[in-house]
DNA sequence: ATGGTAGTGTAACTA
């Protein structure tokens, strides 16, 4: 199996790099974030072209989630249980025996705005679902944007960033609440090259110079840990032109029988 | 030089 996931800053405006994406790729499952369209506006049938099936919960301007799929996806769930959220960030479903969770985790704009706030929060109820979302499913991959770089080697300089959005403690506290449920971060299951970043802002001063910061994850159950071969960042797309600012993060896992 | 770039949508917000 290969998961992917891309949080593509406008499905309308990268619809046809995703596109050229999936077919080279060819991953089984990709989730993306902030598509920014309502569902009405969905690009469904440009997707089944290439024999995928999606799922989605998007709204407009901001936001929105979606997972493509191979093979179909079953018990589509929108949002947290029990958390109020009117922002479009949460879509799971059961992919082949695997329950595959979209998180576009808020950004927090600012350690101590209102929407730091929120984000602090967002992370608790998330907690407290995939908690039980484990417990209910032993093969469990989380996976999206989450908008914290876990430790100071995912980020390009810690001395910058110290105590910034992003990095700062509470959130990589709530980002550990995570692993500590027994979910592991794919990427760290391998050996991996010292600066690798999921997210590099735009302008010179961004990719070029790979000032980035690795915010993009794949979270797995143990029984994914062990069938996991690798996890890779393609930063293929962040060259392109007019790309997202994130790029694309990709899991492979063997048969279970492997 | 005294701030940058992108998307939405056409002012101002979010990232």
């Amino acid at each position: 199996m290969k998961l992917a996931t891309w949080n593509v800053n406008s499905l309308n405006v990268r619809l046809p790099q995703v596109l050229a994406w999936l077919e080279a790729h060819q991953p089984d499952v990709l989730a993306l974030q902030e598509t920014k369209l309502e569902d009405h506006r969905f690009p469904a049938a440009d997707f089944a072209t290439l024999g995928y099936s999606a799922a989605f919960s998007g709204q407009k301007t901001y936001n929105g989630v979606a997972l493509l799929s191979r093979t179909p996806l079953g018990d589509v769930q929108t949002g947290i249980p029990g958390f109020e959220d009117e922002q479009r960030r949460v879509l799971a479903a059961t992919v082949g025996g695997v329950r595959v969770a979209c998180l576009y985790v808020p950004n927090g704009q600012a350690v101590g705005s209102d929407k730091y706030a929120y984000k602090l929060e967002w992370l608790a109820a998330a907690r407290d679902w995939l908690r039980d979302e484990l417990a209910a499913h032993g093969r469990l991959a989380v996976v999206g944007d989450f908008n914290v770089a876990p430790e100071d080697r995912d980020v390009h300089s810690p001395k910058r960033w110290e105590g910034q959005v992003l990095v700062s403690g509470p959130e990589r506290d709530a980002f550990r609440e995570l692993l500590d449920l027994g979910l592991h971060d794919a990427f760290r299951l391998h050996e991996q090259p010292e600066r690798v970043f999921s997210w590099w802002p735009y302008g010179r001063l961004g990719f070029p110079r790979n000032w980035g910061l690795r915010i993009d994850h794949v979270l797995v159950s143990p029984p994914l840990a062990a069938e996991c071969r690798a996890c890779t960042v393609d930063v293929a797309p962040r060259r392109h032109e007019r790309p997202s600012d994130h790029a694309p993060v990709v899991a492979t896992f063997a048969a279970p029988s492997d």
